[in-house]
Parts: structure tokens; C-alpha cells; sequence
DNA sequence: AAACAGGGCAACCGCCCTAAT
DNA sequence: AATTAGGGCGGTTGCCCTGTT
């Protein structure tokens, strides 16, 4: 019996003697979880599986279903605005994944996740520190940060002169702000693909559950990389972020050029900061590596 | 062209909490 | 109050893809 969690004796008993399927899911599953939940709604995921026919476990239906099937699962690149986010939340809030997820609409707790250990661990992996030490996070908040902002801000500046015109009419989406979050709870617009009236009557929608063509676009590094761009505002988002300079250096702009990352960078080669980066770090606050 | 290595991510595991009985 | 099932969550695994040798 191969197929049974060793953990989760009471709820599987449903399926001691039924034949489950594991592994990826086939585009006939999805069709079968899909359908049934636009009819039936979602949860009671056991007796959803058994009745929709699925031979799957109830919680491999509801991960199914929350991380890929949600028609408003988001997906493609982190933007920028989201990192910055991630930093923040996960500054605050530890791994609690599905908290940050709750302020990032569209992307799953398993994404944000799984962005985390990927990317921000390799980071504190090639500086050779815990990622949970105080040396990173200092890194995180005095370096990182502020640079994601500037980038940001540059990024707003170049799309507001260049798609002014696509961008006023354009439906917002929402990116939650928590409370406390640089002052009083606000939210933030943006655009995609999915939900800007431009965009969706340009372009073929390809269902996201299929469609994996949108990921890691790489462009040159003053254009925009991602599909799904922020419009934030401008003024709104500066002053959002301000707190992220140190009230004493503004470490984002000492002299060396360190790299902001996956903003059309090659995140697999290219470092968060270089040496001299950290090396201005540990004078500023005295780390001891 | 083939073999290998590493990264990214979907899916699974197991623990925990909570509501229902 | 105790038990049970459903579901949420964080951690981990393993497959697939891509780049490198």
C-alpha cells in the first residue's frame, strides 16, 4: 500500500480500499476537478474527489485546485513590487507563507515559497550567512529593498511616458497592502495581461492551466521583463517604501553598483550584491561573518 | 550529440488546529 | 469532554527542463 499517508491515518480511511492516484495530474483530472467544483462549488474535498470521480485524495484535489486550477491563480514572473513585498512580509511575518500569499492576489502560498527558497535562500547561501540571521536581513532591508524601489520607480517612470495611454483606461487589480504597511492600509493598482481590457483584446488567452510560455522571460535590462507589469503609483509607492532607507545612510546609493536581481538579470548568475557590497555592509554594522 | 549537473516548481508528507458529533 | 474528519500549513521530495561540459 503505497499510496496511503502514514500521517493522516483518520481521514484516509475513506481510502483504504480504493486505488489512488498520485504524481502529475492529466489534463483529464483537471477538466474532471474543474467541472465538478463550477457546478457543485469547492470544499469537502474527500467526498468531492470520490464523487467527481477522481481517484485522488480530497487534499490532493484541494492543493490541485488552490495552487493551479483557480481560475484566478496569477502566474508568470514575481514583479518587482511583489518581491519587495515578500521581503517585507517575510521580514515580519517569518514563513508564514499563506499570511504573505493573502496580500499578494493571485499567487499561492506554494509559489511564494517556493520563490523564497529558490531565490532568496541561494542568495543567503552564496554570501555564505543564515538567511535568518540579522546580517541578511539587515542586507535584505538597507540593500535590497531600497534597490528594488529605485528600480521600481524607474520602471514606473519608462512605462507611464511610453504606454500612458493603454494604462489610464486599464482595469486594476489589487495588491494588498498590509496594515501598518509604511502607514495606514492601502492597496495598490496594477495591470496584467489577464486583466487589462488592452491587453486581453490584443492577445490570445491561453488558460494558465496549460500555459507555461510566460515564465522567465528574459529582456535586456532597461526594458520591462515582465508580462504582467505593476502600474503602481508613483508618489503612492515612494512614500510606501520609504522607511526601507536607513534614517542615517542611505545605503542604496553608496558608490558600488551592486545587481538587483530577476529584473531581467540572470538570476542564476548574478548576485543580489557583489563583494564590495558586503564588505560596506559589515562596516556599517559591524558584522562578524 | 550525449552525459551530466543544477535549478525551478508541482506535488506530496506529516503535523496541527478546529468544527462537528 | 472525547473523538473524529476536514482542512490548513510549512517542510520536503522528485521530476523535468535547461545550461554546461
Amino acid at each position: 500500500m503505497d499510496v496511503k499517508a502514514k500521517g493522516n491515518l483518520q481521514s484516509d480511511q475513506d481510502d483504504e480500499h480504493m486505488e489512488l492516484r498520485r504524481g502529475p495530474w492529466t489534463v483529464e483530472e483537471d477538466l474532471k476537478l474543474v467541472d465538478y467544483i463550477a457546478t457543485h462549488g469547492e470544499g469537502r474535498w474527500n467526498s468531492l474527489a470520490l464523487y467527481a470521480g477522481l481517484k485522488r485524495t480530497g487534499k490532493s484535489c484541494r492543493l490541485r485546485w488552490l495552487n493551479y486550477l483557480r481560475p484566478d491563480v496569477r502566474r508568470g514572473n514575481i514583479t518587482l513590487e511583489e518581491q519587495l513585498l515578500i521581503l517585507e512580509l517575510h521580514s515580519r511575518w517569518g514563513n508564514r507563507w499563506s499570511k504573505i500569499a493573502q496580500h499578494l492576489p493571485g499567487r499561492t502560498d506554494n509559489e511564494i515559497k517556493n520563490y523564497w527558497r529558490t531565490r532568496v535562500q541561494k542568495q543567503a547561501k552564496q554570501l555564505k550567512c543564515d538567511v535568518n540571521s540579522k546580517q541578511f536581513k539587515d542586507t535584505m532591508r538597507y540593500l535590497w529593498m531600497p534597490r528594488l524601489v529605485e528600480r521600481i520607480q524607474a520602471s514606473v517612470a519608462t512605462s507611464t511616458t511610453t504606454t500612458a495611454a493603454s494604462t489610464t483606461s486599464a482595469t486594476a487589480g489589487q495588491l494588498v497592502m498590509p496594515q501598518g504597511f509604511g502607514g495606514e492600509r492601502v492597496t495598490q493598482s496594477y495591470t496584467t495581461p489577464e486583466n487589462s481590457s488592452t491587453a486581453a483584446s490584443s492577445e490570445t488567452q491561453v488558460s494558465p492551466v496549460f500555459d507555461s510560455n510566460d515564465y522567465y522571460v528574459n529582456v535586456p535590462a532597461n526594458n520591462n521583463p515582465n508580462p504582467d507589469y505593476f502600474q503602481a503609483s508613483q508618489t503612492g509607492f515612494s512614500h510606501q517604501y520609504s522607511s526601507f532607507i536607513s534614517p542615517s545612510t542611505n545605503f542604496s546609493n553608496h558608490g558600488t553598483d551592486f545587481q538587483p536581481w530577476l529584473d531581467g538579470a540572470d538570476i542564476a548568475t548574478d548576485n543580489f550584491m557583489n563583494c564590495d557590497d558586503f564588505l560596506f555592509l559589515q562596516q556599517q554594522f559591524n558584522f562578524n561573518m
